[in-house]
DNA sequence: TTTTGTTATGTTATAATATAACGTTATTTT
DNA sequence: AAAATAACGTTATATTATAACATAACAAAA
């Protein structure tokens, strides 16, 4: 697992590029073997399906495809591979829209902010950790302790204000 | 409505008191006669009832509760009388547990930070115009127009924190 | 290397959250 | 008063997620 991104504009690491995503599940199987956890199949295609999708998806989509693929599966197939996945951090589930992208930087653990354009529902992962830890100490400010921050920022991403 | 937050920690303002609740339907039959819109008997009482709880609520109970109270109801009653409540800034949801509570400062638009205990259920809005215009500013660098800002920070309280 | 325990998956059913569609009532405007 | 608009009633259904229990795969111990 890579520690650096190698992007200039810190966005998603993740590009659905058949080479990038053959690597990100090798580094995938890398950590779980580390952790003592088992990459198995199912695990290793939802994160594949989850991967190379443009933009985030749904867990009944990604039910159609794992069901496409020929492989038996109902709900509880899919909510159980993400499930283990957002565990790991492999993948961050989106609360606004219910959907799931992979996460950009599993390799250590972080929490993210999302800007989820409206329009064409592009979505970037940003990691910035000035804006984490300043919220962590704000809410140490009020005797609270962050165990998970859910930052998803709503909007027009350039591209579509541009064309209106 | 006033202008100013009365508490000396910028938490929220809506505390179920029932002086408080009185007022605060109040201020919010102003804010709609100054727009021209309409705050009905039915939008009134799910604000009353989201405004008295203590805790955010779910479309659900809110649903179960304007059966209580004798009147006709079906989901698309609540969601409905929601949705108004939502554009209007009377009310806030939150995205990660599908909850909604009464919005600390309908006055003037804003958008806010929200600490939910994972243990206790308790939440707080937080009101820290800097974070949001951080937040802003991290996201123009992204050639990013932010709409709607949902920041919800999961974890302990501080009183579940010292009860283990 | 069977046995045993644990983890993962298959399968069916159902819970929880939210919206579509269309008819009726109430309110506002003309 | 008539027409237009907005709100609400009602039925049905879509979408998202989990409960519960059986079977299979894997790992550890005997």
């Amino acid at each position: 697992m890579t520690e650096h991104c190698s992007h200039s504009d810190h966005a998603s690491c993740t590009l659905p590029s058949s080479e990038q995503v053959a690597n990100f599940l090798d580094q995938a199987e890398v950590l779980c073997d580390r952790r003592n956890l088992r990459f198995t199949k199912l695990r290793k295609q939802v994160l594949a399906l989850v991967c190379k999708a443009e933009q985030p998806v749904g867990a009944y989509h990604l039910l159609d495809e794992l069901r496409e693929s020929g492989r038996s599966a109902a709900p509880p197939t899919v909510y159980r591979a993400l499930d283990f996945l957002l565990e790991q951090g492999l993948v961050h589930r989106l609360a606004t829209n219910n959907t799931y992208l992979a996460c950009a930087h599993p390799q250590h653990p972080h929490a993210a902010v999302f800007l989820v354009c409206s329009v064409c529902g592009h979505t970037q992962e940003v990691h910035t950790e000035g804006i984490i830890a300043e919220l962590r100490r704000r809410a140490e400010q009020f005797d609270f302790a962050i165990k998970h921050a859910s930052v998803e920022l709503t909007g027009w991403c350039g591209r579509c204000r541009r064309s209106q």
